[in-house]
DNA sequence: TTATGCCAACATGCATGCAAGTTGGCATAC
DNA sequence: GTATGCCAACTTGCATGCATGTTGGCATAA
């Protein structure tokens, strides 16, 4: 999804279409496989044992993982197979920071828009929101958990800054495991929905900074929040 | 520099020396030669003549790009070779809301530490600047960038936050080519020195708010001498 | 029982061969 | 002179072989 497509370069050259190749399949697969915990973290595997999974040979496996690496979702150890990476509490953290800083600047930028754009994205982001609303009062946790979803990524994705985007991206795939676990245990469902309303109305308003403020408090809470649930699991890494 | 280690993961756990690979050697070798324009942006090289170059077979080259590829620096253009990325002026655009973003973000953390931790950063922060200002007093503008940029690198790693500071580490790769231009151009490094210290007193009195709010300012009012810089010189990409 | 050391099995690093897609230019037709 | 089409050269994708580093277990000794 999405991973289609090079790095860099802010749209507008011609894209050129690139043909599927197998490193590009045996990526996805991969990916996919660890975000849905068919390769649970800390699992080692060989690529020799992935590529005959996969049939094919080890070279587009390899570089697959290469990838994978630069994603942070696997190491690399020379000679000792793939370690599948797992999530420490202090990742989590960073992870949190990183979203702040990110989603926090996405929401200036869109406050920063003429009106007609701030409407637009604010009517996106308000049928988001009603979606969770809607899920939250039907019991739909995955309905919920999608909504939101939907709603972070069109927050950032709408504030056109491609590499912000990539970045937000890769920080969901390392954390998507936690989001996953996390769903079942929350309280404060009711909580996020209000956030949002606050952060949309920001938006609306015009207002930079009281959406940075808004996207702030919305995650640092959820943090607060998300953190203690998992030590009291006892989990010291997923 | 620093891109010995593999990507993820807090620290913490074990450091296992990787030994130098033929890989590592061709991304460091290439990515030194894109960095100081040895490869110009707009080139059109093949893996084979690059592999000749270094004097090693196809297959590092090909991996060594690949990660290149997905720091934002080359793009792969299946079977026609490896174009050297260039830099047009909403890619300037999108480099600096991530700088303002993270920088913004390690700010805020470093305000909101106890007092000694505060003091130890405003006295590192205070010491760049220092040697920024002497720098211009020389009028040294190497001295003066290479401060500056210790100044930057300081702040966001100084935040703990492995992932911030391997962000920042992609994004100042991509636009080194900018930076060392814009260089020479610059007319406002008395101003930079005025913001540091502002930064540096914000942390200081541990105020995240305005720590934050100084990064914004210090950042976007140089992004937004260099923008008209850029298009003055008429350049569309480079 | 415990410690030591050797070794076979195994994993990736890297080189290379072959297959297939792309391109630019030359020959040809008009 | 211009347009068309074909082909040779070139480029990467991928498979595979060999070299080398790592590991876990078994035989051996204390």
């Amino acid at each position: 999804m999405a991973r289609t497509r090079a790095a860099g370069h802010a749209a507008k050259d011609q894209d050129i279409e690139k043909s599927p190749s197998l490193v590009d399949g045996a990526y996805a697969a991969l990916k996919q496989a660890i975000l849905d915990s068919s390769f649970a973290p800390g699992y080692h595997a060989s690529e020799q044992e992935i590529a005959l999974r996969l049939g094919m040979s080890r070279t587009p496996v390899h570089e697959a993982v290469i990838r994978l690496q630069e994603d942070g979702l696997v190491r690399v150890l020379s000679r000792r197979g793939v370690l599948i990476c797992a999530l420490a509490p202090d990742d989590v953290r960073e992870i949190y920071d990183v979203i702040v800083a990110i989603e926090g600047r996405a929401a200036e930028l869109l406050a920063d828009q003429p009106d007609a754009g701030r409407e637009a994205v604010a009517a996106a982001l308000a049928a988001e929101t009603e979606a969770m609303s809607q899920a939250w009062r039907r019991g739909d946790l995955p309905a919920w958990g999608l909504a939101d979803a939907r709603f972070h990524k069109a927050l950032v994705e709408r504030a056109g800054n491609g590499r912000m985007t990539r970045i937000i991206q890769t920080i969901n795939d390392q954390s998507h495991r936690a989001r996953m676990l996390t769903l079942k245990l929350r309280r404060e469902l009711e909580a996020s929905v209000e956030e949002h309303r606050a952060i949309i109305a920001a938006i609306l308003e015009g207002d930079p900074a009281k959406a940075l403020a808004r996207v702030h408090d919305h995650r640092l809470r959820a943090r607060d929040e998300l953190l203690p649930l998992l030590d009291s699991f006892g989990l010291k890494h997923l």
